[in-house]
RNA sequence: GGGCUCGUAGCUCAGUUGGAUAGAGUGUCGGACUUCGAAUCCGAAUGCCGGGGGUUCGAAUCCCUCCGAGCCCA
């Protein structure tokens, strides 16, 4: 059921075979590829491996172009084949290959994705907020990218484990207990505990700053301050108590996880993302000292002016990249020490072939150091960062500690508010009247498909500045466009059914328009694989929006339900293919459907 | 100072890993609802692909260099 792929491994075969007979000894050359056409003149498959070979087979382009066009144009998929410009070979489908696969592809309930594991186990650590502060807009893209990267890889065949590394230990634990004790307004925490918690971090920020402290971000090297401030000098004591197992100061920080992850669970719900696994940094503690001992008995790490640091050498005996301080002279453990503990862990229980992790681009440095660290103690999964560009705000940087952040609870109930004022118009508008828990159901399915949709459409590693109006855009290359063209397909089936309609298919006799659709059909599960092998999802996003431009295109001039019976048939099998297709697609990305909108 | 990422239409972004004449959305301007849902469709205009050099049959894509942006490491 992946009609495009393997059509393309078969023509692949013939064309090698063809050089192999007629040039001999190509087996170290690159085997000429069949891929999609450039543009639609060019046909529907194209191979441009002609020119590529022509040198290292010492022949004119042309004449190898027409040894790879003689070899596939035999194929009973081939009903039309062209030698083209310098060697390229354009390749046109036969409309009988075509209808003969979407027809079966309209019988397959699962859209050839599959049904049971079968390439191995995969770890996707995604989201990972941090305790104690409210998720802003910045969680989003993690969150968002990492769940659609576990549907999907579930979907070709992966055993998925999906891990949340929460950010629940670390220095900024010290400032929370002190602000607590001192600044805690008890009704504003029983009201909304986390926002309780970000203001006293604030306000501690504050309070050292006003005492001359120069207090970093968060998560990490107090150490470095140059001033230690009475304020950080007591919020380091409470670290330590807490590190030590304080009783007192254990049940506070146990107190700001179970309030944060209420929170936290909160949004999951609402954005239906899910966990397999939640260990954060802190489920790591006990094993870092062991972690330490490996990096030490296997002479990776060495001491350093009284810190434990591994240095990355090349042959020559340059530094490949900076060294990774594990242990400080302080004896505190380096956060990369968590890390490759969590990946020693993740290896020893999972035996992962694939292990993702899905963070900003800033620590794309710790990432190298750290998965080279694993690689040395014995982890043999291929570790992937998948790294995003940082979202800043049009003023500037996101910053916790001044407080300049939009929630992400925020941006749902705004883009939940917009799709609701939109649905309510159209519903006026096209007089169907829908009533009010319809109304909000539309709100929020179209809200948190176009927030979704706008991180998971584009691939870029560069900053994303967000403002309000292009996240939360509802026309164009949006969710909604997706869900519009899913939602009149419906009303075509049910108006279908009312009138006892019931052929789907076969699919046959293709219009120009019909043809470019069900061609488009026929690359799905090709778009849902180039995902996983990328993990790029805006590659399934772009040919979802293709797919359903290709539908509107045909919407427009296609009768369905007026058709003659044969047309019709075909027709409704084709427009129930595309909406299946959408459904799961949009499923693997993470976004619902709707009956009507 | 060293390293990473990135400069594509007014704006937001694609560009199938080196292929043919540069692609969408948005915005602008025109057209299409007595016909399965107009959150839609059809058409028009818009580019020194940051600048320069190189590699080759062929470069937005690979290499060098400069300019500019963001981010890491001291």
């Amino acid at each position: 059921m992946r009609p495009m792929q393997e059509l393309i491994e078969k023509l692949s075969a013939l064309a090698q075979k063809a050089l192999q007979d007629r040039f001999g000894a190509v087996d170290n050359l690159p085997t000429p590829r069949p891929g999609a056409a450039t543009r639609p003149e060019f046909g529907d498959l194209q191979i441009s491996s002609a020119m590529q070979l022509a040198k290292a087979l010492k022949k004119p382009p042309r004449e190898i172009a027409q040894v790879l066009m003689e070899a596939v144009a035999g194929h009973a998929a081939i009903a039309k084949s062209e030698l083209a410009g310098p060697g390229f070979v354009n390749l046109w489908l036969s409309d009988k290959w075509l209808t003969a696969h979407a027809t079966a592809a309209a019988a397959s309930p699962r859209l050839g994705l599959s049904e049971k594991p079968t390439r191995g186990r995969v770890v996707i650590d995604y989201s990972s907020p941090n305790v104690a502060k409210p998720m802003h807009i910045a969680h989003i893209r993690s969150t968002i990218i990492g769940e659609s990267l576990k549907r999907i890889l579930r979907a070709v065949g992966y055993e998925v484990i999906a891990d949340n590394h929460l950010g629940d230990w670390g220095t900024q634990f010290g400032k929370l207990i002190v602000a607590y004790r001192r600044w805690l307004d008890a009704d504003a925490f029983a009201q909304n505990p986390v926002e309780e918690l970000l203001r006293l971090y604030i306000k501690f920020q504050e309070e050292e700053k006003r005492q001359g402290g120069a207090a970093k971000e968060d998560d990490g090297d107090d150490a470095d301050t140059e001033k230690v401030t009475p304020l950080l000098a007591e919020a380091r004591a409470e670290l330590v108590k807490l590190q030590q197992g304080d009783r007192e100061n254990h049940a506070l920080w146990q107190k700001f996880i179970d309030v944060s992850m209420t929170e936290f669970n909160r949004v999951y719900k609402r954005l239906g993302v899910s966990f397999d696994v939640i260990h954060g940094e802190s489920f790591y503690n006990d094993r870092l000292a062991s972690t330490i001992d490996k990096m030490v008995s296997q002479k990776i790490a060495e001491e350093s002016r009284g810190a434990l640091v591994v240095f990355f050498r090349k042959p020559d005996g340059t530094d490949e990249m900076p060294p990774a301080i594990v242990r400080k002279a302080d004896g505190a453990f380096n956060y990369a020490t968590t890390d490759v503990a969590g990946a020693l862990y993740r290896s020893e229980t999972w035996n992962p072939a694939r292990i993702l992790i899905v963070v900003d681009e800033r620590q794309q440095l710790h990432f190298k150091q750290f998965f080279t660290i694993a690689q040395k103690l014995g982890v043999t999964a291929s570790q992937e960062h998948i790294a995003f560009g940082l979202m800043r705000l049009p003023e500037g940087t996101i910053s916790t500690r001044e407080g300049k952040l939009i929630g992400l609870e925020a941006l749902l109930d705004e883009s939940e508010r917009r799709a609701y004022e939109v649905a309510k118009a159209h519903s006026v508008e096209n007089e169907t009247n829908l009533d009010e828990a319809s109304l909000r159901e539309i709100a929020r399915v179209v809200g948190m498909g176009a927030v979704k949709y706008n991180d998971l459409s584009k691939d870029r590693t560069s900053a994303v500045t967000f403002t309000w109006d292009k996240a939360l855009s509802l026309t164009g290359n949006t969710a909604p466009y997706l869900q519009y063209a899913y939602a009149r397909i419906q009303s075509i089936l049910r108006k279908a059914d009312a009138e006892g309609v019931k052929e789907h298919g076969p699919i046959a006799e293709l219009t120009p328009v019909e043809r470019a659709l069900v061609t488009k059909l026929l690359w799905f599960r090709s778009a849902v694989e180039s995902v996983a092998e990328t993990s790029r999802p805006h590659l399934l996003a772009e040919y979802l929006f293709e797919l359903a431009g290709a539908f509107s295109t045909f919407y427009a001039d296609h009768p369905v339900l007026k058709a003659e019976a044969a047309v019709r048939a075909s027709r409704l099998a084709i427009t129930d293919l595309v909406a299946r297709t959408l459904k799961v697609g949009l499923d693997l990305l993470g976004i619902e459907v709707l009956e009507k909108m």
